[in-house]
DNA sequence: AATGAATGAGCCTTCATTCAT
DNA sequence: AATGAATGAAGGCTCATTCAT
């Protein structure tokens, strides 16, 4: 019983399937077939909207970066003032939503897939220098240019280190631990402003 | 041209190979063949030595830790002093041999592929244990217990985050920086000793 | 050209492949490509409808026991006492069906992987129960217990070793003259009745 | 440490272990290397003293047969009258060493191999005729040609129907009561002599 | 006499993808 | 809009067999 307006349900359906799957089988064992079966739609029309496997996994990926973009947006309109904003990006990094182990799991996952697609290395690339850019931004209020560029490096470093540790290593620290560990990292680097 | 003793000359062949091709082709794309081929023998010869793909992996991976677990115990031996000691752990990490592309992307796949196989999961927790506990045992000679874990947690996530972003990021700063931006990170910590 | 309700057609087809298959060359030589050939369809379809190659096989092994099963019933419906009873078990063994070459090859090929096959042992064991149970029920109205549990032993021996020796040996008598010596193994045990 | 006069005893363990690992593992799971192992020498050595695996298993065969064949002679000698020598041929079938399990299993094995080996069909041939020929002498002199013809076909199938309801069935008679019921069969056909 | 080394051939199985309906 | 039907391509793995030592 086909219905119109269908499409951008299925799409949405199959994205976050893909999320889930990911995350719990890893790229590899994510096949067309089990994306759809969770989304409850054949493999066929997985095809017939995304056209291929990887179109599939990069609207996926894309669907991780826009949520994490928004997280970030949102934070930052009511943020004031450049310490605060940085607040916000490590907030928006460490929201609970961010960090269920599906969606960790899948980021890292895609992260490394990245390797070999050129699209998906773009996509990352874009919403890395986007973030680098808005650090930079920030830290430069608060500190030279080259330190605002250094710590903004130890920063990302940071934020990515404790994300494949949160998916790969037992016995991490609560997540308000590691929010943290972070915000020393910059209170530590800028001094005690 | 069959000689006595190949085993263990087949066997080195092809945990190189392997970390080569999965460094370059992904954990994915890494199948016996290439990587059999890339060692020059033939896939068969591969299933003869390791009896199954995961155990190839699983050997390669190992290899990989032994590396770097010799590397921190040589430059251990003759380090001075827990400062000295936590220099030669990141030492250890930077070096040159360690950060190989091949080697970064094989490390970073294999990371990820532990998620699903128990056995690379174990193999990597006591790994990170280790490396953990060498942390904090020098970090505990200078400052107080719970710093010392805050900041081997800190530290082991800054420099898995630099690897990342290595394996991954393009424009990263060189070498000497990332290292010297890690050593900054236990000098700020433990104040300016 | 694919269409609507092919399931149960190449179920069948698929199943017959595989029992003329293995009857010609043999449970080690009947590979899922030559089956699917034989039924005209691809090996990934074999596996699409039945999972495994053990899957296929216990299929095509339940079909002939079905097959044998129908035979019996049907012949049983129409039988009046207990000697019409047992000759129409003795008929439906040796039915020039279930004598075609090729399924009395694929029947004692499937015999024998049993032993490696719980799931086949289970079969062949419902099987061998119902038709040893069927005997003995005929054979008490017939002669005392103890006699009619050993004649079904005899019976059903003898029944299999014909079976087993029109697959391997030539030089074999007529059908007819095979069920005449099993009839007559019958009345040489209840006397003549 | 290479000795001389190897070679007869190589040959039997191999022989020996052919049977015990087809009987054990079926005629699949009996690779020459399991095989090789169980008699405790490397595959290379049981291809360079049969050839192929094809004339390992026709060697095990042939073994298994001339044992049987010696059952039945030395029986022979012995017995007095016709039906003592019925009796000779029904003991050697029925002798404990004939019904270990392995051999029964490997006895099967051969059996439906030899469907497919002209020369292992062969064997069986030789073996299948030399036996009726036997049973046939011996009936001739207790009842009529035809009779005689009959009850040894008759026989043969009781036996072989036995052998493989022993390989494959459970709950099976006792070997005693087998025997019985074996030698039942002839009384019956010739009367109560 | 015996074996370690090595491989080609082949099998089961999986999966992304296509197509007609 | 959606899917069942179907397959080509490829991968992991096994095994009989060969060869130099």
């Amino acid at each position: 019983m086909p219905k119109i307006g269908m499409e951008p349900l299925r799409r949405d359906a199959l994205i976050r399937a893909t999320i889930t799957e990911v995350g719990r089988s890893g790229a590899k064992g994510a096949t067309v077939s089990r994306i759809a079966s969770r989304a409850g739609v054949s493999p066929a029309l997985a095809h017939h909207y995304f056209g291929t496997k990887d179109r599939i996994f990069l609207a996926a990926m894309r669907h991780i970066l826009v949520e994490f973009a928004d997280g970030v947006r949102t934070r930052m309109a009511t943020a004031k003032g450049p310490k605060q904003r940085l607040a916000a990006i490590v907030d928006a990094s460490f929201d609970d939503d961010q960090l269920h182990p599906d969606t960790v799991a899948a980021w890292l996952a895609f992260y490394v897939e990245a390797q070999r697609s050129p699209e998906a290395a773009r996509l990352l690339r874009v919403y890395a220098r986007r973030l680098n850019s808005n650090m930079v931004h920030e830290l430069r209020q608060l500190a030279p240019e080259a330190t605002a560029r250094r710590v903004a490096q130890g920063l990302a470093s940071l934020i990515d280190g404790f994300y494949i540790r949160l998916a790969l290593q037992d016995r991490m620290p609560a997540h308000s631990e590691i929010k943290a560990l972070v915000t020393d990292y910059i209170a530590l680097n800028l001094g005690r402003i």
